[in-house]
DNA sequence: TTGAAAACTTAACACTGTTAATTAAATTTA
DNA sequence: TAAATTTAATTAACAGTGTTAAGTTTTCAA
């Protein structure tokens, strides 16, 4: 059986071939650049070998936003260390922004776009790493409040207000929506006082 | 002068018999479904002559904006009538919510796509009935603090905030990604609830 | 009625995702 | 080892996209 291990084995290379340089060029040109046909150039295949390894291109960009959500939770490891929950939420919040305004192509794939949902669906698979970031948000809310640092309510209601605000924040930004608001060499600026003064209001005096 | 005046009209005419005819498309099949040849086909012309009355589609999406923004606008003219400032801003935000729900292919228009905006930077024009709805906003935002009803701080920052929070709820609704935080058939019982609960918090007690 | 200007269309380019049919390579069987 | 079978990859094609250049038809003034 080592043949048809070797065999799977080879097969996984290509899947991974065909994922990383999808994100090279996704990083490299964004997200609308990418195409079948420039993937399969690059790594030297013809474009419809793709659609041996992957249902359809929807299904390579839900597999490039699971990575996106890797990197994204790397960037929460150091967060254990805060105790305080509303401080901890306020550096998540920090790590959403940067992580949006560093890599909004991967930030448009994963939360804006609706093409990795539609895979999602259609392979009937969950939202893991997606589930994930949430669940740590929901605790962390839960955290508060059991330490009556905010005001008691729902903790989907709050998780829900919080994730929208942060979210809102990146994507009007990355559509160019904020500088409409503010002139543009401010907005990044605004945005970290908007999160701030959230936490600022929501925190019980 | 009779005859350059009437030539202008029917020029006028068909321009919005494009503009009238891609909002139907839009919301009949939706953003992604609208193209240059099939609002020709639906206008009886031909593809190439929507280029004699707009620089690119681009261009019409922006055109259809602007009249989403009548729309949304439309809704807000009882506002007035409200004069404490947090019911104000409260039933802003519940005409918002209700706006980008009922209408979820012009808000992805509006605000989601970049398409307009590109249009918008090409043509250096202003935004006009976007800078209207924010200056209501921001107006708002003042108000309540100037009646010491809210916490004193910069109104972009508070206005950023709260736009920020609505829009990110009805974009992440929009996009299926709320019902990975709440069962499908809560979702916007408790997009009105984070909103509820936003302007109950940042109320001063 | 002729000639210029305006309005509109046809043909084409360079793309897009995707499927069916075909060829080439690898592996198993006789 | 040679033939048969399975697997892997490719070519050709379909139906669609936005857009431009060149050609045609219509309109209107001299």
């Amino acid at each position: 059986m080592g043949i048809v291990a070797r065999k799977e084995k080879q097969k996984q290379e290509i899947r991974s071939l065909i994922l990383e340089e999808s994100m090279k060029l996704f990083t490299e040109e964004g997200f609308s650049k990418v195409s079948v046909r420039k993937i399969a150039e690059r790594i030297q295949y013809s474009p419809t070998t793709l659609y041996l390894y992957f249902k359809d291109k929807n299904e390579i960009l839900f597999y490039c936003c699971e990575s996106g959500f890797k990197k994204m939770l790397e960037q929460n490891i150091a967060l254990g260390l805060i105790s305080d929950p509303i401080e901890r939420l306020h550096q998540m919040g920090v790590n959403y922004l940067n992580f949006g305004l560093e890599y909004p192509e991967y930030y448009d794939l994963m939360f804006i776009q609706e093409a990795p949902m539609s895979a999602l669906i259609d392979m009937g698979a969950g939202w893991s790493s997606g589930d994930q970031a949430l669940e740590a948000l929901k605790m962390i809310v839960q955290d508060a409040m059991d330490k009556g640092l905010i005001v008691p309510a729902k903790v989907e209601t709050v998780a829900m207000a919080v994730w929208s605000m942060v979210h809102g924040l990146v994507s009007l930004a990355i559509r160019q929506r904020l500088d409409k608001l503010v002139a543009a060499e401010e907005v990044e600026n605004t945005m970290h006082e908007s999160l701030d003064w959230l936490l600022k209001t929501m925190k019980k005096v």
